[in-house]
RNA sequence: GCCGGAGUGGCGGAAUUGGUAUACGCGCGCGACUCAAAAUCGCGUGGAGCAAUCCUUGAGGGUUCGAGUCCCUCCUCCGGCACCA
């Protein structure tokens, strides 16, 4: 009998599916295809850890589950090779990113394999390679070309340790997301020119399409959060004196009676223009105050600040002149960064008047505790008495007519700012004329090659260390001919990852970003997963894809089919896993300690629902190891032993159901109970092994085939290993998933369960589907329910077919 | 504060969606094999009780023949958003 030697027979294979190419996908196969993947890898010098082991097998186990059904199942490779840890690596050490890379991907390619992850090297791609970022170029001209790039000065969050401008979702609690330790600083805000892609055109649209989407829940909501709709009315207050106006946005217009001030945020424009005299200092000193505040702090002292300007504005509705003040709790960047404050019915306007004695007016009748609620309208002249909700749309229409207000919808979600001030990123084809201003770099000149350096720390004047690249820089203008300068922006990275699975179709494509024919044929994507990104990326690509839809370039404008955002492995203690508390699992480690990457992989997909966040548990391992020792143990012992031609439907009853179940649970990712479902037939086959001996049966030979195939995605190579032993042709890997009948689902007996008044009293084997009076008379005349009954008559009976029945008494 | 999700043995977690609660795994205990250990195999394992039996899905109440599952009140934990007018 072999021993089962998971070193041995996972590099066996490992080296036997590269040299057969059994993962190559066709893309113009004849088949069915389906595309499983997880989110693509940064390389780093840390190599791959447990966490990443934990992701990657999540999707190869739908493409082996799929490929196995004779799907043309593509489960693609590349790399999210931009990015500042090898910027940063690189200004440490002068080994220019190219050549860490270089390094870095191919110990990556080690460690895949390692895995048993069923890639498709042929069509490795890589985010920092130019043939792939003039396609990341090309995107960018296109958005210029489509009216959705454009540059404009705006104050931005800043890091001084990246000396990098960050987007939004780069800042946690008030920092940069890579310096957000405790000693690390909190972000300023710095004004710099950058370039921003018009995502706001797209809110709605990428808001209407969520609900839709086959989605981890958390993420669809939490991307309805940041796109942020609104629906309200944009309200006119003239100044008292002057010609200006002050444009507001509410959505709350039924309570316009109670505004009985405006606020204006400190960034306003009008906030200079309309300050008086007496009140110009004070004002200038707070604006300057707030202005420097980063959010943390604005958060942190939770008192209301502000100062008035000493100017007046007329409420449209009732012609009341009312004080504009400026604060810092009126955001500018969103609505109008002005509100008309109605301290009775919103707690923050509530608050800031308290603070500064400004005059309160109920106009809409609410319950006591619950100001912001509906209610009937009071104090509010001609539309007293009617429902709050009537009102707002009333008012809104009355101003209408004057030209002093319309409807109008908000989002909270911003302009994609792409700009970044680093050298490790794609150059942003644009060329700053003298004459011209920016001009775009041609199509047939892309891509802007990104030059190796000397240095490539950013230059501190807040531009990347491309604006020392002399030679790479001027350059003339393609309109004029004159003196140019090549932008020493770099883009966002998520700008690459925002397109890259579209680039998988198509990866040695140098005339188009893709061949849409090919496109279509394979998008959207089958099943995409990922434990990060529920916002910013998932947004992105989105918005990457309906805008390619709109160019034409593909069909469908969603490029997710299925997305699951699935759970993080932490260490033992319940910390995350990090380099510092050196507390990391390599899983080489593992696999090296001989349990073999199989065993990692069942372990990791065994613990607990995908969704969920688990700890590694050092026993796990060695448990699922057990397992695929006793698939192995107990197919030797079929191997070694003398078959016989018969059949045993009692072992096809235990074979069947599993099929079935291993391959629903498949369907739903329900893998957890995939698994637990095979220990448990392979428990049964044991016990019915010593009971009854079947090894060498024609059913016994299915059953363990079959097992074989169920378990083949989880462990593929011990499953390939026992195929072959088994005499079938290579690979079980491909072509081969067993199907159940349905006539070995059901048993010809059952077993009822007998309750007295809802209590569980016993139990009887007796022929499927039975008459209900049949039951009954049994029940009734089991002794253990005779003795509890007594002489009490039973009142009534519940009966549910093939399960239980209840007698009440 | 708001929006999601969840509380089940010593632990990770099952439960056909209202029908035998604790599947499967880990851990633990006992036994077989062994000179011994490891590995492997077998048996046991929610709690209380000698037992019959009783109790048990965060707490309390309700609906129902029957509730982990549905409804109400409360508590705790996790995740996301957070002065978004």
């Amino acid at each position: 009998m072999k021993k089962f030697t998971p070193s041995e027979i996972e590099q066996k294979w490992q080296k036997i599916w590269d040299q057969k190419q059994i993962y190559k996908a066709d893309l113009n196969s004849s088949r069915s295809k389906y595309i499983a993947m997880s989110m693509f890898n940064y390389p780093s010098g840390a190599g791959i850890h447990i966490g990443h082991a934990m992701n990657y097998t999540i999707s190869d186990v739908m493409a082996r589950y799929k490929r196995q059904q004779g799907y043309e199942s593509y489960h693609p490779i590349g790399w999210d090779a931009f990015g500042l840890p090898a910027e940063n690596y690189a200004i440490k050490t002068g080994v220019s990113p190219q050549q860490s890379m270089a390094q870095i991907i191919p110990s990556y390619h080690k460690q895949y394999k390692a895995m048993g992850w069923s890639n498709d090297w042929s069509k490795e791609i890589s985010t920092h390679e130019p043939r792939y970022y003039k396609w990341t170029q090309w995107i960018f001209s296109q958005m210029y070309k489509n009216g959705l790039a454009y540059q404009e000065a705006r104050m931005q969050w800043w890091c001084s340790k990246c000396q990098t401008v960050l987007a939004n979702e780069q800042i946690i609690d008030g920092k940069c997301w890579r310096h957000d330790g405790a000693d690390d600083p909190i972000v300023e805000k710095k004004e710099v020119k950058q370039w921003f892609f018009k995502i706001t055109d797209y809110a709605d649209e990428l808001l209407e399409a969520t609900d839709a989407l086959d989605w981890s829940e958390v993420v669809k909501t939490a991307q309805k959060n940041w796109i942020g709709k609104s629906k309200g009315a944009e309200i006119e207050f003239k100044l008292s004196e002057g010609s200006e106006a002050i444009k507001v946005f509410t959505t709350r217009p039924d309570t316009l009676f109670g505004a009985t001030f405006l606020v204006l945020a400190s960034e306003h424009d009008l906030v200079d223009k309309i300050t008086t005299k007496e009140q110009k200092a004070e004002v200038e000193k707070y604006v300057k105050e707030s202005t420097k505040k980063t959010e943390v702090e604005r958060q942190a002292s939770k008192e209301k600040t502000g100062v008035f300007t000493g100017a007046y504005a007329i409420n449209p509705i009732n012609n009341q002149e009312i004080p504009i003040w400026v604060a810092d709790y009126v955001l500018v960047g969103y609505g109008t960064g002005a509100i008309m404050a109605v301290p009775a019915h919103d707690e923050r306007d509530n608050e800031f008047a308290i603070r500064f004695g400004l005059d309160i007016s109920k106009v809409v009748d609410t319950k006591i505790n619950d100001i912001t609620s509906e209610g009937l309208m009071i104090n509010s002249g001609e539309y007293n008495g009617i429902q709050s909700s009537d009102a707002r749309e009333k008012i809104v229409a009355d101003l209408e007519k004057k030209g002093l207000a319309k409807e109008k919808t908000t989002f909270k979600i911003r302009d994609w700012s792409v700009s970044r001030q680093r050298y490790w990123g794609a150059p942003i084809p644009i060329i700053n004329c003298q004459k011209c201003g920016p001009v775009l770099v041609p199509d047939e000149q892309l891509p802007v090659v990104l030059p190796e350096l000397d240095d490539y720390a950013p230059s501190g004047d807040g531009r990347s260390a491309l604006a020392r690249a002399k030679v790479w820089l001027e350059i003339d203008c393609p309109k004029c001919g004159g003196k140019g300068e090549r932008e020493t922006d770099t883009l966002d990275t998520y700008i690459c990852s925002s397109w890259y699975f579209l680039r998988y179709f198509d990866p040695q494509n140098t005339d188009k970003i893709f061949d849409s024919t090919i496109a279509n044929k394979w998008m959207p994507i089958d099943f995409y997963n990922g434990g990060d990104h529920a916002t910013a990326h998932m947004i992105y690509a989105r918005f990457i894809t309906r805008f390619f839809h709109k160019l034409g370039l593909v069909d469908d404008p969603e490029p997710f089919k299925k997305f699951l955002f699935n759970g993080k492995i932490m260490a033992s203690d319940g910390q995350m896993f990090s380099k510092s508390k050196g507390n990391g699992v390599d899983p080489l480690e593992i696999i090296n300690q001989g349990y073999g990457s199989d065993s990692l992989r069942v372990y990791l997909m065994f613990a607990a629902p995908l969704d969920l966040w688990i700890r590694w548990d050092p026993q796990g391992v060695p448990g699922a190891y057990r397992f695929l020792n006793r698939i192995w143990n107990i197919a030797q012992e079929f191997i070694d032993n003398d078959k016989d031609n018969t059949e045993s439907e009692e072992v096809l009853r235990l074979i069947h159901p599993v099929i079935k179940k291993v391959t629903e649970d498949l369907e739903n990712q329900k893998y957890n109970t995939a698994i637990a479902s095979m220990m448990k037939l392979t428990n049964e086959l044991y016990e019915l092994k010593a009971k009854a001996g079947f090894i060498g049966s024609n059913s016994w030979l299915f059953a363990l085939k079959s097992l074989i195939q169920l378990v083949a995605p989880f462990a593929p190579h011990t499953a390939d290993e026992l195929w072959s032993q088994f005499g079938y042709e290579y690979s079980v890997n491909k072509d081969h998933w067993p199907q159940w009948q349905d006539k070995y689902l059901v048993s010809d007996t059952t077993t009822i369960v007998i309750q007295v008044n809802g209590k569980v009293r016993a139990n009887i084997q007796v022929p499927t589907d039975s008459p209900e009076q049949d039951i009954l008379d049994l029940a009734v005349a089991n002794e253990k329910i005779n003795t509890i009954i007594g002489n009490n008559p039973v009142k009534k009976s519940i009966y549910i077919k093939n399960k239980l029945v209840n007698l009440v008494v």
